[in-house]
DNA sequence: ATCGCTTTTGACCACTTGGTCAAACCGGAG
DNA sequence: CTCCGGTTTGACCAAGTGGTCAAAAGCGAT
């Protein structure tokens, strides 16, 4: 049987020498910067292997294809993504992990524009890649911390409003700071827009969740 | 000097015929639809002309390039983008003119999401078609509005925060129904988001904003 | 019917792009 | 050195793409 290239670890191949892992790494990180700049379409081999520094080729022999690069790409994304929300905590101080996971967030924008704009470009184009994965592993989450966040407004601590909404609203307000950059920064004259942006968060979900000190 | 194809209603050309101007609309329909699907590179000059029910060559009769189509779907659309925000009235209620504003953006975001997912789309690959308009258009009337809601803030008839990022996160807010519809829908199970977006939104900026009445 | 105009189309072209392949390269083990 | 595995590449291909062009088809007015 001709196995084509590498796949991850797979069955009965060599786990992958530690040079493989870190080409493949290589490749991957080049991939983000082009398909999260241009869409997958908009985004050329060529290009992404100029951008890792090899020939076409060579790329085709680390990824049996496009495709393949697209969605490895996008199989860790999602997870990443949702990381900061698995991590709030039922049993913590309502308004302090909601504000926690409101800036965990925004640092993300900050820190990895890029892997948002991808995660966007895929959503906008009607996720034909992770679209079974929503409403499986993406529901499925929002749904529980939803009915935690239920219990922390029935029980009085917070001020009460649709959580799932609420959550859709800190998805919407933290990611537009790395989605719709060029906008902001348009408006704002090229300044660091994320100062002011917590800042005006903190208010915000601060008066919406019930503010006891302003 | 070959004319190649009718410009929108050029120097000494006839100001073009109903027939032509409606075949026009066809066709930039047709490119709305493609282009948000599927962005501009994705998009291809036969699924457009197929969409419009014409061929190829037919279509390149009444707009000279792929970008030219593009261009003038973009041209209108930035203005229709800003005209709700240009309707918001120094002289009504602070209240009612946000929360009117709001309710026209979540409206348009349920009515036209083609065009919120073209506008999207262009903003994430950093707008290389609309750039500079931002930088003049956009920036100025959200300063000019920024400046009417920080009066209205100054004189104590709504609650204080940022005002530019008050606009910022009314478009994150309202256009993420559109944008990010499938994972929404995911989330939610297929029921039409808007009522309770609605609902959401008015509780968000009414406490943002100052709440009277709850 | 025929002229003159706009509209429509089939055939065609140059170029890009994802992907293949056989040959060359390279670095370590014998 | 030579062999041998993994690695790299130049040349190539088929399909898709934006765009051209000359010829044909409509069609209203004479």
């Amino acid at each position: 049987m001709s196995e084509k290239a590498a796949q991850p670890e797979t069955v009965e191949n060599r786990p992958m020498t530690r040079i493989q892992r870190k080409k493949r790494e290589t490749i991957l990180d080049a991939a983000l910067e082009v398909f999260s700049a241009e869409g997958f379409r908009g985004a050329t081999l060529d290009r992404i292997a100029a951008e890792a520094g090899l020939s076409k080729p060579n790329l085709l022999y680390y990824y049996p294809s496009k495709e393949a690069v697209f969605q490895e790409l996008m199989g860790g994304l999602l997870a990443t993504w949702l990381d900061p929300l698995k991590a709030m905590d039922p049993k913590g101080d309502p308004r302090s992990e909601i504000m926690a996971y409101v800036r965990r967030k925004l640092e993300m924008s900050r820190d990895f524009p890029r892997e948002s704009r991808l995660f966007a470009n895929e959503i906008v184009r009607g996720a034909p890649t992770l679209g079974p994965v929503l409403e499986t592993d993406l529901k499925t989450l929002v749904h529980e911390k939803a009915a935690v966040i239920r219990d922390w407004m029935h029980a009085g601590r917070i001020a009460p409003c649709d959580p799932v909404h609420l959550i859709f609203s800190i998805w919407a307000l933290t990611q537009h700071y790395a989605d719709f950059d060029v906008q902001v920064r348009a408006v704002l004259g090229h300044d660091d827009p994320f100062p002011g942006a917590e800042q005006h968060l903190e208010t915000l979900f601060a008066r919406l969740l019930g503010d006891t000190t302003a």
